[in-house]
This record gives structure tokens, sequence and C-alpha cells, in this order.
RNA sequence: CGGGAUGUGGCGCAGUUUGGUAGCGCACUUCGUUCGGGACGAAGGGGCCGCAGGUUCGAAUCCUGUCAUCCCGACCA
């Protein structure tokens, strides 16, 4: 089994680090921010070329080998074919399946190029126009199905703001797969199957991982499912249930929000509320608790075919909206894809020509008036709701006049209880909709895989089809499932060391042992030292020998900052053949003979990457 | 792209306010002493001060432009 770019067997189980172009560094560089990225940097694992670009030095390379070898062996068992696919894409696959300007133009984050003939290209960011081109000339019948293709290479992306390492690079080693399908029920079930596969793979490589439900974002399509390594230094945020049940990234989470506080219903008044422009400042001039109000957020979407539509957006004021699931809602209503908000500004309202509007007091019913004359936007709101605001049957909301809100208010009174939807940011400490009993905890987490259900959009944009049992074509059903193969090294890094340094769980470390030699020209230790070596490698272990002209502490220093999983030392009892070995995790010492320490070396390795 | 910051040997920094021709620690080379938790001493090598203009007798230092990098927001494996 191997690759021709990623060769995954190696020649050589051992090294001497002298030889090994080991250059550890004793202070952190100021680019690297969070501690996997410095340990990786000062281990000498990787070295920075350009932003978002790192170089894999030798011990890197390895540890993504392991990796990479753990996922070729679970994809294969799961059924997985791999392939190798071309890096740069003819711009004209990615104009069928509509992609072309959302990748490339505005914020894209697709590097292209054009060639000598002028042919625009795109160097591949991720791989289902190539591929499901691929599989439509070839696969031209349902019994051929289904089919899952994998590959494991660099894919490119021009971040908007690389960051942290490995974690967000610009070029980074990805594996993906693409399955191909005849119904709706098969792609459930390789879903499914990869679903274990990739507890499988983040378990074997010693990770904790979490699967939790996620927003297929500009990937598009039905179900997907997002692995998180549990870090605090992870981007994303991660609601999970006590029980267990339910964890889900917060783009995506559902939950049961607290009950508001009654707003005891008097007459509907006008009142006041002179410079009282946010819910907090409303709350504590007036009184009131953040529950009882109808916060409007005026908003501007931007759609696909580059209408700009404003939006009026009522949530309860002890409520966040949530981004991406207002961008759903939208591009359910719409029907179009909607390509981003934001919040609408004084300067915008000038620049359209609009007069000023109440903002710090805008109700539900702004009136679409307001809009008349505006140079670029639909001239009539679009008006959604949260359900925490249209299920408030008492509340204060803005009076469209600088300096009022009304107090009192109904529905009625604003025409009516408008459509619910859930737009609403779940949070630490929300109630969970499958038990109302329990709560939702937030961790963070580091994004490593993540899974979806493509359905039919890309075979139908790209008319790839295959004939079904009725002889009739049938677009294809694809799933697609990725996973960061260099964001989950580092992702290893920042779950797995301490002070000293890196821990790497043995299935991934670039070595299993390093034989120490404390002083190397101390005849016996020297003689010691390298028997134990030989022994090793006779063994099959993956072993380092530290045969260095330093003094001890800085090969003891490495060792830790490198973090191989065992380490031998060959001391100051080399004379009556005794050795030290140490366990790296928790520094736990045995005195034993180097004998005995092979034995309880081969035994313990053997015994943990089974 | 918006906001903030920084560019000085391989790495970490000082020097910039108040212009006078570059320094410290680590790393590197050689010698000696040391030798189980990043040793010590001595001697050495390495920098067009991000780049381009300008001001000046003279610019790392002042001015203008530009590029790069990092941090905070939108993107994602």
């Amino acid at each position: 089994m191997s690759d021709v770019s990623f060769p995954i067997s190696y020649a050589v189980k051992s090294m001497r680090v002298s030889r090994l172009m080991l250059v550890t560094l004793r202070d952190v560089p100021a680019e690297a921010e969070i501690t996997s990225h410095q340990l990786l940097v000062r281990g000498g694992y990787i070295r920075r070329v350009s932003a978002g670009i790192y170089a894999y030095m030798p011990l890197m390379w390895r540890v993504l080998n392991k990796i990479t070898k753990i996922v070729q062996q679970e994809m294969d068992t799961a059924g997985g074919l791999q392939t190798l696919l071309p890096q740069l894409q003819p711009a004209d696959l990615w104009e069928r399946s509509g992609r072309w300007k959302a990748y490339t133009e505005g914020e894209g984050i697709m590097f292209h190029l054009k060639d000598r003939q002028g042919r625009e290209l795109g160097l591949g960011p991720t791989h289902e126009e190539i591929i499901t081109k691929l599989v439509g000339e070839t696969i031209s019948s349902y019994r051929q199905l289904p089919i899952n293709l994998y590959q494991i290479q660099t894919k490119f992306r021009d971040e908007i703001r690389p960051r942290f390492g490995l974690m967000r690079s610009r070029e980074f080693i990805m594996k993906d797969a693409y399955s191909f399908h005849a119904n709706e029920a098969d792609l459930k079930a390789t879903y499914n199957k990869m679903k274990v596969a990739y507890q499988q793979i983040f378990s074997k490589c010693g990770l904790i991982a979490v699967a939790v439900d996620a927003d297929s974002g500009a990937i598009g399509g039905a179900a997907s499912q997002e692995f998180m390594v549990t870090a605090d230094s992870g981007e994303d945020l991660i609601l999970t249930s006590a029980d267990g049940k339910y964890s889900a990234n917060q783009e995506k989470a559902v939950s049961k929000a607290a009950e508001p506080l009654l707003l005891k219903g008097d007459e509907p008044s006008v009142i006041n509320t002179p410079g009282q422009k946010s819910v907090e400042e409303l709350c504590s001039k007036q009184l009131l608790n953040p529950s009882q109000i109808v916060k409007v957020l005026a908003m501007l979407a931007l759609i696909e075919d580059g209408k700009e539509q404003p939006l009026l957006i009522s949530i309860r004021g002890d409520q966040e909206l949530n981004e991406v699931k207002l961008i759903n809602a939208l591009t359910n209503q719409i029907g179009k894809l909607v390509i981003g908000i934001n919040s609408i500004t004084q300067d915008q309202l000038h620049s359209q020509g609009l007069r000023n509007w109440p903002l710090g007091s805008l109700g539900p019913d702004l009136e679409d008036s307001y809009l008349n004359g505006a140079s670029s936007w639909n001239n009539e709101f679009l008006r959604l709701s949260d359900h925490t605001a249209a299920e408030l049957n008492c509340f204060v909301c803005g009076a469209n006049e600088i300096d009022k809100h009304r107090n009192h208010m109904n529905w009625s009174l604003l025409g009516g209880v408008p459509r619910k939807f859930d737009l609403r940011k779940a949070k630490d400490g929300d109630f969970s909709l499958h038990n109302p009993n329990q709560k939702l905890q937030e961790t963070r987490g580091i994004e490593v895989g993540h899974i979806f259900q493509l359905g039919r959009k890309y075979s139908k944009a790209l008319e790839s089809s295959f004939t079904n049992e009725a002889g009739k074509p049938e677009p294809f059903w694809m799933g697609c499932y990725g996973i960061g193969i260099s964001r989950m090294a580092q992702a290893a890094v920042e779950q797995h060391h301490d002070e000293a340094g890196i821990c790497w769980p043995i299935a991934i470390a670039p070595f299993q042992v390093i034989v120490v030699i404390a002083n190397i020209k101390d005849a016996s230790q020297k003689v010691l030292g390298e028997k134990l070596y030989q022994a090793l490698q006779t063994n099959s272990i993956e072993v380092l020998l530290d045969d260095r002209p330093e003094r001890a502490g800085v090969k003891f220093k490495d060792a830790d900052l490198i973090g191989i999983p065992w380490r031998v030392v060959v001391g100051r009892d080399a004379e009556s053949g005794k050795v030290e070995l140490i366990k790296r995790s928790n520094k736990e010492v045995q005195l034993l003979s180097s004998e005995e320490a092979i034995e309880a070396l081969i035994r313990k390795i053997s015994a943990s990457i089974k």
C-alpha cells in the first residue's frame, strides 16, 4: 500500500539525532500565538515560509505520515478508494456548479490564475466539481454504485486571515472523500459508516474528538456533522448537554430560551427614553428586564444575484442573533443564496440617499417608506422575527421615533403575530430541547473533520448522472467527508502537551522511543546506548538515538520538547547495565536493566498501537 | 477589507523620543575547563537596520510612499 505523493512506510525506522537536522529554539518566535504553534516551531517541526504557508520539517513529515496511514487504513476498511485529483482546476467547471464567482470574487478564498492562453484556473480548495464530473463520465449504472473515492493531498485556500500556524493555513493537507449513491437511503448508510470511521480515526490517533451537529455552510447540502478536538484555544464554540445526547456547533445549536420576565400589562403608552439606544441603557434607566424588550435590528443582506435586501429582525432583548441561522432562514425565504449580512449604519443610509432612521428606537413596524428613494436597496423590508420575540405577549419596543419607546405593546397593535424563526444563539446555561432538564454547556473545539450529506446539488448542477433501475437517467446522491490532516497534527499538540513540551500520542509520534546517551564520551554509556538502539531497531521499534556531544541537560530538554513518548536514558548506571525508562506523558521513571527496558518497551508499545 | 501593532545577524530583543555610521542574550565556529535537567572562560564569524524615494555634511533614527508580518472581527479542514 503506497501512494506517490505520500509514502506511508518508512525505509528509515531509526535515526541518530546528530543526523536529524534537529534545530530547537529556546525563545518563542513572535509569530506564534497558541501553545501548539509555539511548540511545533520551537521543536523544529515546522517553519513558516510566508503567512499561512509552512514547511514541514522531517519530524513533522513523519507525524503527518503516521496520521495519513491511520486515515488510509480506516478509509480503506470502510470501502474507500484512494485517488489523486488535480489541484489546478479549470474555471468553467466551477462556473457550472455556480461557485466560481463566490469562490474568487470579493472575499472568495480560491487562489486563481490565468495560463498563457488566458484560460482561467483555480487552485483547488476542494474537489466536488472535479470528482462529480469524473464520476459522471465514468459511472453509468446504478449497479456500479455506491462508490466512495478519497484523496489525501495539499489544498489551497486564500484565507482571509491565516492564523495559529497549521490551524488555519493557506496551504494544508486534507483528506477528502466523496461518495456517490443511487438513492438517499444508501447515502445515509455511507454517511453513518463514515461517522464511525471518523471516530475510529480520531481515537486511533489518540485524540479526544466529539461529533457535533453543524451548519453545512458554503459547501451546501443537508445533514452535516463536525468532529471537534476539544481544546481551550479552539476557534469554535460547542454546546453539549450534560447527558451527552446533544452536541452542536454554536452556529447550529438549538436550545430552549429562558422564560421571559412577565411585563404587567397596563395600557400601551409611549415613554421618553432620551439617549437610551441599547437594551442595557434602556433596562437600567427604565427598570426593565432585557427579556421584556423586543429589540429590532436593521440589517442588509447581500443576495447572490447582486440585490441588496434591507431586513428588520426582531429578537428578545436578552437574546443574541445567530447570523448563520439568519442567513439560512433568509436563503429559504428568498429562494436565493444569501452571500452576506451586516448591520445598517447611518453612513450607509446617507450613501443610499435616505433620511435618518430612528436607530436605537426601531420598532418591528418601521414603515417601508423609510426605504423610499434608496439608490440600490430593495424598497421593502423583509421582516423576520425570532421565536423569543414573537412569543412575547406584552413588551417594550422602539417607537420609531428618536428617544421614544413604547411600553405594554403587543403584536396585534403591530399588525399581528409575526412568523417565527429560530434566529437566536444558543448559550451556555440554556436548556436543551430533547430534555428540558438538561442544561447546555459551552466548550471550545478545533474542527478536524466534517461530514456532509450533499444530496444532488452538485450532480444536478454538473449534469452528472447514472441510469437507474427504471432505465432513466438520474443525478447521483452525494456525500462528502473531510479531515484536516495537518490541522489534526497541531490539534494533537494542543491537546497533548505540558510546560516542557509536546507529549505525542504514541500512534502519531514521529518516533516511539528516544535513547539518550547522557555522556557520549563515556565509553560504557556509548556502547550500551548503541546496543539498545540496535536491539530496539531489530524489534521494529521506531527509535531515535541522541548521540550528540551535548551535555545531558540539553538532551533531556530537547527530548521533552519534541515529545517522544518513551525515553531511555543511558547514563551513570551504564556500567552495571542499568538504564532509566521514562514515560514522557507523566514523567514516570523506572530503573531497569537494558534487557528489561527493551522488553518493557516492546510490550508497552505493541499494546498501545494495536 | 475594516480596526490595532511591529519590521534591526538564524531566534528573542535594545537602540528611534533628542540624526554622528549598530549593540545585548540565545544559537554558530575554535580552544580550554566542565559533564544528569538548556555550563563557564577566552577568542571568533555573521546584519545594504523590510524596500524605494526624499530631507541632511551625515539617516536604523526625521518625512513620503510601498511591501511584509502579527493581533481583534467576517471564512473554514
